[in-house]
DNA sequence: GAGCCTCTGTGCGTTGGCGTACATACGGCA
DNA sequence: TGCCGTATGTACGCCAACGCACAGAGGCTC
């Protein structure tokens, strides 16, 4: 599961008509394609069937927002094969991404933590699928099940470790560096080395000016990390990616993978401080 | 509540034999004074009286970590009458501070998310006394009580609101703005206009130079907002402070006060969308 | 009162990123 | 085949913050 399998490119950016590159690359754009949200995949089988009564597959589009700060929160999306990122927004015009989550996650975090309104901003980041479920009814099947509070409790910890990580990362690091993080932590979520990305959307994700992308891009690809053309991004050497990504990945990496910290020397030492729940 | 009353100046620094700056400015350092922690006073009576026979009053003192990054977490932490700051950290030895909880929270959040082992590192950044309680005893009574476990919920989610939005400031905002943001959010705190923070100290917490400090500290006592010497910080000009710093602080202010969200306009409206828990 | 430590202020040259503007190049489409 | 929109590359001056070094200045100790 650390390994990318280089599996088929993702159409991450259109929902318009079928280009070309559609057609050279035909990705996993079916609805009814059985890729599994983690968090519910790991429920037991009775509280996922009873959960699927309540959730709706839905086409996640490029660019629509779900979520905008300030407004309430209608739905909580599991993505299937999509991508979402968070952002904050300053200043009304500035944003910045604090969060990405993927088919390991959750859209609508706050509800689990009792508030019904959105701080930031959702964006789809990848095209896809997700599944996705009315709050009122999720508050309820939250309340049901503890398996899925803990399983949420954990990613909440993730998410936030995930943000905290970011705040500094944004505050110390250079681009380049930050730029070859945000790929590895897509690559990790879409589960493919091949993605659609165009740079303007990359600054806008990681606050940057456009220009700031095309350098650093520039330099990883003269580096032969990456490859990139108008909008098509492909990882060529991971490692090497890793390696000029600042630690910030693995930290944050080692604390989703396996819920313990990310500087813990330990390669694969199972979390025994992790405490468990529900069985006082 | 809004309103700061010009309180003692706190000894926010110093766990040393008095000093003349500490006769002069005689705070409310004893162990016994009755105040209290916002989460804990706000229980029921009955669960506040369990509870209190597995708190232990404890003096923080300055510099004093809690938590590191990677280590399991021992006790949680309700402040009474000191500051604490969540400081992730990158690289070995850069660190920013992304939290900043008092009397309004609780340090160790993690545990209520199921995970017993922190991510940050956890400083005492006011001296002062707490509550704390074990962390097996602490998992117990949260499962005992629904009413812990909705104020923790929703204090969880505004830690994240902070987290999220201190990312976000610190990449888009000056060092002046935010040094303004800071000083507001610990005199919010302390409930005081005056305390004890050396710049040396507070460039550790914005994750800058020092000198970056006296230069953004010196612009802002120039325009009377401030006043210092030599560790003894005062605020002058509530009003004028706030507009001086990003609204950083009053988005994150408002998610505090009232469960909902910083760019809504209504003023005090309340916050109609945030879920009954625990009801179903 | 002298000495000393700590805290604060100032002055360099350097740098990463900003804002803006314009130049090139790819690829779909007519 | 040529057009055109979008994506990417380059250039320029500007500025906030950096790293480093050193100069005052307040307040405690002896």
């Amino acid at each position: 599961m650390n390994e990318t399998t280089p599996g088929p490119l993702l159409a991450l950016r259109d929902a318009r008509p079928e280009t070309q590159a559609d057609r050279n690359n035909p990705g996993p754009r079916t609805a009814h394609a059985p890729v599994e949200n983690h968090l519910l995949a790991a429920l037991p089988r009775a509280e996922y069937q009873r959960l699927l009564a309540s959730l709706e597959p839905v086409t996640m589009a490029f660019e629509e927002v779900l979520y905008e700060p300030g407004e309430p929160i209608r739905h909580v999306y599991f993505p299937s094969v999509c991508l979402v990122s968070l952002l904050t927004l300053v200043d009304r015009h500035l944003a910045l991404e604090v969060g990405l989550v993927g088919k390991e996650g959750m859209v609508g975090i706050p509800l689990v933590l009792g508030d019904g309104v959105s701080s930031i901003r959702a964006l789809v980041q990848g095209a896809g699928v997700a599944m996705r479920m009315e709050s009122a009814i999720f508050l309820r099947e939250l309340r049901r099940s503890p398996h899925l509070q803990h399983a949420l409790d954990r990613y909440t910890n993730s998410l936030m470790v995930q943000v905290a990580q970011t705040a500094a990362c944004n505050r110390f690091h250079v681009v380049e560096e930050r730029l070859a993080r945000w790929l590895l932590m897509t690559r990790d979520r879409v589960e493919s080395n091949d993605f659609r990305m165009t740079q303007e959307f990359l600054a806008h994700m990681l606050g940057v000016r456009r220009v700031g992308i095309t350098k650093a891009a520039g330099a990883l690809q003269r580096r032969a990390l990456i490859k990139y053309t108008r909008g098509n991004i492909s990882i060529l050497d991971g490692p090497g990616l890793e390696a000029a990504a600042c630690r910030c990945y693995q930290v944050v990496k080692n604390v989703q993978d396996r819920g313990q910290d990310g500087y813990s020397k330990r390669p694969k030492k199972p979390a025994v401080a992790v405490l468990e729940y529900g069985k006082g």
